[in-house]
DNA sequence: CACCGATGTATCTATGCGGACACAACGTCG
DNA sequence: CGACGTTGTGTCCGCATAGATACATCGGTG
């Protein structure tokens, strides 16, 4: 089986912090010092010292390195390098969730444009999507299942209420329970958009295989890439 | 400035496909021969056919080679080949969605937990969030932007009727408009929570500054990281 | 049957990354 | 003032990646 991983980085003028580097980071804040850091690591000693180096010399101030004195020195992060690391921290756990969740996709054409936004006529009806202006027809439409809400088909909130711009009826095909969450089939004139759902919800809303409901994702999360291919694809 | 960045890959197996190894296929596609893909690329011939040999190893047939013939021969690619090539396409559009879109977050502590999703309690309000078991309180919670909904505050669904298990009621802090996509910042209790709309719907649900608005978003779509920082991000 | 243009394959080499190691510098403590 | 545990620096080596080159192979075509 084919699985989707990704390796995040993080730019700061022509520098790039990879995972490595934050790993690096976190050793040194655990261990107060350099040589620790690399022991702890597995790694050598000059190795880190340069790069921490080379990082700072692009970046600016990340440590606080001191030699001599009682304890023979020792190395801290500054403010600055703990940022880093949050921020690292919270591109990787996005970029997880996308390599997470499941997706469904939709062929089609787009029909109008203006600006990033575009219409998609598809086999389960047009679907507002971003389509950058780089993407062609024919194009596939991607939507993240857990962007996909689902509500009961009275319930559906009007459409001049609400920022949801996508809006279909469909039923229930499959109910499949894990930990706390909920994957669900929504079969939509023969075709299926994935939804993932909390278990409460699940249950508040009383979802079970057969039953009509009313999917709906925004524009925003739903993206257009061109389809090259011929064949179909999974 | 800081930029979030990302490298894609597809794994199957114990193989790794990269964007280079796309990037090869393509070159293929586009040629029909290896010799031309390399010149094309501006490589070397004997390391993309050994590329392309290691990978057809590991991964099964990408390519039908031939070798003689009027033009002397050439490359085509598989079937598998191309749809490797968009489920490629794929994730990397969606991960591109990731890094481009901007995120709010929310320090708070996790207190309700039930498997994978659990309740965090912020400035906001309680958020019910994604928390892998890793994560350990304090947590951040972070919010994509392209996933929030907004909605009139009579407008909004019954809370029965929706599988969306995070509302607020906020005001419209600022909306910044450009090609077809509005920023929305809405400012819920002295917190901003940044929202991503198309201009239609932004028109449509007629939103300007200082208007009270309801700002909603699936628990699925919310991730929790454990706050490791004392000092504040970004 | 030689030619052509492509694919196979082997070998050599340049480059960069990172570990191993040696040694200097530093500042406090006994 | 010497010991100690750090940081700072330079040099060498092993390994992996990838270009360069050379040559064999294949199968139509003139």
């Amino acid at each position: 089986m084919t699985e989707r991983g990704f390796e995040a980085t993080l730019s700061i003028g022509d520098a790039t912090v990879t995972a490595k580097d934050i790993e690096l980071l976190r050793a040194i804040d655990r261990t107060g010092s350099l040589s620790a850091a690399a022991a702890s690591l597995g790694r050598s000693y000059a190795h880190l010292q340069r790069r921490v180096v080379e990082l700072e010399s692009e970046i600016g101030s990340l440590t606080t390195r001191q030699r001599g004195g009682a304890d023979g020195g020792g190395t801290a992060l500054t403010d600055r390098a703990h940022q880093l690391c949050a921020r690292f921290d919270r591109l990787h756990a996005e970029l997880t969730g996308v390599t997470t969740v499941d997706e469904s996709v939709f062929h089609g054409t787009v029909t109008v444009r203006s600006g990033q936004i575009g219409t998609v006529e598809t086999d389960i009806g047009p679907i507002r999507a971003l389509v950058p202006e780089t993407e062609r027809t024919p194009v596939r439409v991607g939507v993240r299942s857990d962007a996909v809400v689902l509500d009961t088909p009275d319930g559906a909130a009007n459409e001049n209420e609400t920022s949801r711009r996508n809006s279909y009826d469909g039923k229930v095909s499959s109910v499949d329970t894990q930990d706390g969450i909920v994957r669900i089939g929504v079969s939509i004139n023969g075709h299926e958009l994935r939804a993932l759902l909390t278990a409460e919800s699940c249950t508040r809303l009383d979802l079970a295989v057969g039953d009509p409901v009313c999917a709906s994702f925004k524009a925003t999360a739903a993206r257009a890439v061109t389809d090259r291919s011929t064949a179909d694809n999974r």
